[in-house]
DNA sequence: CCCTCGATCAC
DNA sequence: CCTCATATCGAGGG
């Protein structure tokens, strides 16, 4: 019962959605910033294209840098997060297309359990994704980078072996060797901080990985952290490419125009980003039972504190109410707390509770 | 098993 | 002086 799992990631795809609907962009460094409003270069890099990478253009690095490092005919432009959406659903479409099973991960990637349509032939599958390419081509003008294994670990990590308009399949037999002299940090979920402990424990690629004890593994980083590194390390990774499923949480957080500890200048942002989540919690038509304040201070340290209510609600008044609570007393506890910025959060959803209808009370 | 909160990850 | 949104884990306390 072996699988065939893609893993498409749309390449530096803000830049290419910005590009297509202005072509007089395309052959420069572009780069798609998310602007935060405290100054005019406040806030960080969502997306650089090719160009603006060769000249050490990153993503999530401070605008102010990136403008160091760009050349005078460098293109900033702001995030258009509506645009890109609608372009990220078409491009979902073509994929759903072709999948068995279609998971959306990001706006710009999604596994592909392509088993069946395949009928478990490696072949077929590299067939298939050239064709899903030239569709991707053809209809939006965008390419992409696959990559193709038996499961999601792997396809991850192949797609970003060749980037842009890359393609690579490992198929399971040649899954350690590919892996073994990667960097651990390669691996999905082993981000800085792992890296670090895992270097300071003598462990710098899978294969070192793989020849370290689980139990001590365990003993590092937890039951379940421990396991999933030793499991990686060996390329095993039984998960299901799943059905998107509806998300268990929203949450909304912005960067406040000065630092503050004054509960009367953050309500504004409060009521504003209150009707914002409440918004979409009638468009989704759910309940929560959980409100949250997250906090960032001007050290750029994360707070949250959190209510859960006795009663699921769906109302603007009980949101505002809670987290305007929350933040009272978080200021109450700690009045020299500077903040820079500030967001909320709604979770704990529970599904809606359908009236009972006439019929089904009787029974 | 539930709640709270911080940490980590990665888009 | 560093965006925004989500999921998952673990510890600590019920």
């Amino acid at each position: 019962m072996s699988r065939i799992i893609f893993l498409i990631d749309l390449d530096s795809f803000y830049a290419q959605c910005e590009q297509n609907r202005n072509p007089s962009l395309k052959g420069k460094p572009l780069v798609i910033c998310m602007y935060s409003g405290r100054t005019e270069t406040s806030g960080a890099v969502a997306t650089a294209n090719y160009e603006a990478r060769a000249l050490g253009i990153r993503s999530a690095m401070p605008i102010f840098l990136a403008k160091k490092k760009a050349t005078p005919e460098t293109v900033f432009l702001p995030a258009d997060g509506e645009h890109y959406s609608q372009i990220s659903e078409q491009a979902m479409q073509v994929f759903a297309r072709h999948a068995d099973v279609l998971e959306q991960v990001s706006i710009d990637e999604a596994y592909l359990d392509v088993s069946k349509k395949t009928n478990e032939s490696f072949k077929k599958a590299e067939e298939l994704a050239k064709q899903i390419k030239k569709e991707l081509k053809q209809e939006l003008n965008l390419t992409c980078s696959i990559g193709i294994s038996s499961n999601k670990l792997v396809a991850k990590i192949a797609a970003s072996f060749k980037k842009p308009d890359g393609l690579t399949i490992v198929k399971p037999e040649e899954i350690r060797t590919f892996l073994n002299p990667l960097k651990v940090e390669k691996l999905h979920g082993v981000g800085e901080v792992t890296t670090k402990k895992l270097n300071e424990l003598g462990v710098q690629t899978v294969q070192q990985l793989s020849k370290f004890p689980v139990h001590q593994l365990i003993e590092v980083f937890g039951e379940n952290k421990g396991k999933l590194l030793h499991n990686m390390s060996l390329g095993i990774d039984d998960s299901p490419v799943e059905e998107t499923k509806e998300k268990q949480q929203f949450n909304t957080i912005g960067t406040l125009k000065a630092d503050s500890n004054s509960f009367e200048e953050i309500s504004p942002q409060l009521k504003d980003f209150a009707r914002k989540l409440i918004d979409r919690v009638h468009e989704k038509n759910i309940f929560f039972k959980t409100v949250s304040i997250i906090l960032i201070s001007n050290k750029l340290e994360t707070l949250t504190r959190s209510k859960t209510l006795e009663k699921e609600t769906n109302e603007l008044n009980v949101l505002l109410k809670t987290s305007e609570e929350l933040l009272k007393e978080f200021f109450k506890q700690n009045p020299e707390m500077k903040l820079r910025r500030f967001g909320l959060r709604v979770s704990n959803f529970v599904e809606q509770k359908k009236q009972k209808s006439l019929f089904e009370f009787g029974n």
